[in-house]
DNA sequence: CGCGCTATGATAGCGCGTATCAATAAGCCA
DNA sequence: TGGCTTATTGATACGCGCTATCATAGCGCG
């Protein structure tokens, strides 16, 4: 399915700005990118795209399914292409690194646990903040 | 050992409005205070106090291992009294009501992902968002 | 093509938190 | 206790991420 058909079917307006955004996130190499990476991309490549729009965009397009948005415990929000299958991240505090996990045990006590206090289960968020055990780390993407 | 001697163990001088926060979380049964909560409650209780001063008392508490900081899935920080038990956070999405949980086979799982992606665990944050069973939410507390 | 209505972009605004800076008070020593 | 030094306080301005506003532009459909 192209990118285009893909807008359609959401009802969204196939639009230049959502295009780009789209195509942006299919094409880096940067797995998770913050409002702000994107708006600057953008620039980069000489599109011509306002701030709010890029906010709106993403906004509609985490609701749609098509982005995940993902809090870690720094001041910005981070988005990144929904691929299907869940996976919790694992952040270098050095160099911002992040890594993708899953762990079925884990999945399973979550549900466990929840369950256990009387609730269903909903969402959850599991971020482990680690540290390179070289000095000089190894990796090097800043977010 | 007593407020004041907590305090200037901890190098700090004691001032009112030090007292009086840390007096605040030993006293009440809101386990989870945002900082504008802290003032509020100052406030009433006739403390003048600025909000400038709490927002820093709150950092220097938990930098000094007294509070404990949480950025849950919304805008605003809050702190709790560590009382040395570990736990992670269950939140109901309805209510806003905070359930604290430990579960021991998670936590050694999540050293073994990050010794096994090659890092050492520093930190890790793990919120479970629920739903009450119940249309009628049993729970009151609003954060 | 032309119309209606949504999307866009510039900018003002909002909320949480931090920096600034003059006034104040804690701690210390005589 | 009185006075001095230095940390702390409080009012307020600022910074930053993000959202609301609103006039203009452009998508989609007949």
């Amino acid at each position: 399915m192209t990118s285009t058909d893909q807008l359609k079917t959401l009802g969204l307006k196939v639009t230049g700005p959502r295009l780009k955004i789209l195509a942006l996130f299919e094409q880096t190499d940067q797995r998770h990118l913050t409002a702000d990476d994107v708006y600057r991309l953008l620039i980069a490549d000489s599109v011509d795209v306002g701030l709010a729009t890029v906010y709106r965009v993403l906004t509609q397009f985490e609701h749609a399914g098509i982005l995940i948005r993902h809090h870690f415990d720094n001041d910005k929000a981070v988005y990144e292409l929904n691929r299907g299958g869940h996976h919790d991240h694992l952040l270098c505090l050095q160099c911002g690194h992040v890594e993708e996990f899953f762990d079925e045990e884990i999945e399973r006590r979550q549900h466990a646990i929840a369950k256990k206090h009387g609730f269903k289960l909903a969402e959850h968020a599991l971020h482990l903040y680690v540290e390179c055990e070289r000095k000089d780390c190894p990796h090097r993407s800043k977010e």
